[in-house]
DNA sequence: CTGAAAGCGCTTACAG
DNA sequence: CTGAAAGCGCTTACAG
């Protein structure tokens, strides 16, 4: 792998003007001058170094994602997204998973300030601890979260409240009454207000909130079975449920089949999120549309907004939407 | 944020004896002094800069992943076992999506070279045009790919034709006669393995091949979804389809149920992969499990082992192993 | 229009 | 045990 002085070295000028040519910068360059450059550069294959490049601007076009997993398709979407958008503007992007850990949150944290990422976006688990927090800041000016947290960065966030809301309402638009509920776990800011947007709808039909109805699962299919069992197996047996997401309602209805349950009649079931496959279920799942990839487009806006250091949205909000399907009647 | 000069400053040394603490190394420090240093860089929150390491040391510990699509679930598992181990190992990752653009992938390639990654994983898409292999080339002793390509690099394979005929023998072993194959596009060499494998089955049983019953697809579940309303409204009918991935396996049962078809009775289908919602369908799908997880860890071990300059394995095959579930009888 | 030189933040062979 | 100095590969203000 050559460098600028080899490229210097065969074209007979010095490293400043190899440097000019190869970023087309404004100091002006003899056009002949320029092309022996260029032939340089072309015979050696050379590229630039990036790390040097990086230590002495401190700038790298590199940002780094943090979220829980990019297995989930909610994160492996919102992640295309930012990915799309950040080629497009000359950035690559270093992918972390968490599983919501916060030790590795920060360790992350750590490691992306190490590497002079120029800009980190976060999604999915919590920031709470002190220790997070005094890191984070550190990068202020430099991090967008995705959905509701407890700091002061600029964010993109979802109607979850909403969307649950309209959720429900639709459900009791069907006649049904006794609408239970597998909402996320415990300290999620998007499970919370998904819990609230269908204590919302019920209480604004005047239908009482009934604890006995809700559980809390973990968003992946296996808690939306297991607890869907629960919910089915009590009294009084919900005929339909609002799940947080798709992946526990796809669990929910694997769980009503089995116990003979027919979808939607004796049970009808909403997910939330609208992954890719919802809607080849059997039957296709009603759902929350949440749209994960615009949402990752405009995370990633934003930080090169702030990263360029002008105007920039403080926080995005995004409507959700209903997709009326097969799961619901 | 604070480097090497400013912790030397506080702590009274020179900037070698900061290295030589920040690092543990061998060279031997005083106590005391080591105390000094360590009490500087806790006060000064001091992290060092890993662009000007990498650019020192020519190690940067970060590799590089190019896949096709973050947002399809088989490479989204493929990529977590990557990540996490190479978290383990200490690399952090890198990912691009090239969209089997041959554009990309050779852009993504010079940019990793540009950013003085380690080392970089290739899986998905084909490396068939000169340039690309020129490129690579230059990366030699740094690249890992993952399935079947016409190049010389280490290799993490999988068993796709021994997959495909174990599949079809099973739709055969149920009394299917007229078995439809959907298959994955053309040039892809997993998919070209699969397509074998179900031809080798039919020889095996000595059925005849007829094209009539073959198409080819995308992988996407929109795909699986046309080719089997065609293949469903063509004369033979089949009464067995393998898929070859689930994503289009699912689309196909849509198709099939759309035609008032029963599965597994009027027609049964087999996909390939097994991705993690396969057993939430209904009726679950019987697939052909390919341990996409194991094959992302064993592709950094081989990529680690390869970095580290000893023994490394040229070949990992792995093997897979049909899932016989309910959409098939 | 061209180049010598400083400096980005590190590590390590060398001298003491 | 400690430090001065060279050097990794770049960019750019400055002088000519």
């Amino acid at each position: 792998m050559s460098n600028i002085s080899d490229v210097a070295l065969k074209a007979n000028v010095s490293i400043a003007t190899v440097s000019r040519v190869v970023n087309e910068s404004d100091h002006k360059v003899n056009p002949a001058t320029r092309e022996k450059v260029l032939a340089a550069i072309r015979e050696l294959d050379y590229r630039p170094n990036a790390l040097a490049k990086g230590l002495l601007m401190k700038k790298t076009m590199t940002i780094g994602i943090i979220i829980p997993d990019i297995s989930n398709p909610y994160y492996a979407e919102i992640v295309r997204g930012i990915q799309d958008t950040a080629d497009g503007a000359g950035y690559a992007v270093m992918l972390h998973n968490t599983d919501r850990k916060q030790e590795r949150i920060i360790r992350y944290i750590y490691l992306l300030r190490e590497k002079s990422a120029d800009g980190v976006i976060f999604s999915g688990g919590i920031i709470n601890e002190y220790e997070t927090l005094s890191i984070l800041k550190e990068l202020k000016e430099r991090v967008v979260v995705v959905g509701r947290h407890a700091v002061d960065f600029p964010a993109v966030m979802v109607d979850n409240m909403g969307g649950a809301t309209q959720a429900v309402q639709h459900l009791i638009g069907l006649g049904r009454r006794l609408i239970g509920c597998i909402a996320g776990p415990e300290g999620s800011t998007t499970a919370e207000d998904r819990l609230t947007g269908y204590r919302n709808a019920l209480a604004q039909n005047g239908m009482a909130f009934d604890p006995r109805l809700v559980r809390r699962g973990t968003w992946s299919p296996e808690s939306g079975y297991r607890l869907a069992r629960e919910l089915l197996a009590g009294d009084p047996r919900p005929t339909a449920l609002l799940c947080a997401n798709d992946q526990m309602a796809i669990g929910a209805i694997k769980a009503a089949r089995e116990l003979g349950l027919r979808i939607p009649g004796d049970l009808s079931v909403v997910g939330f999120d609208n992954v890719p496959t919802g809607s080849y279920f059997d039957p296709p799942l009603t759902t929350v549309e949440v749209p994960m990839y615009d949402i990752g487009v405009a995370a990633m806006r934003m930080l090169i907004d702030l990263l360029g250091g002008g105007m920039f949205e403080k926080l995005r909000l995004f409507n959700t939407k209903l997709l009326v399907r097969g799961s619901t009647a």
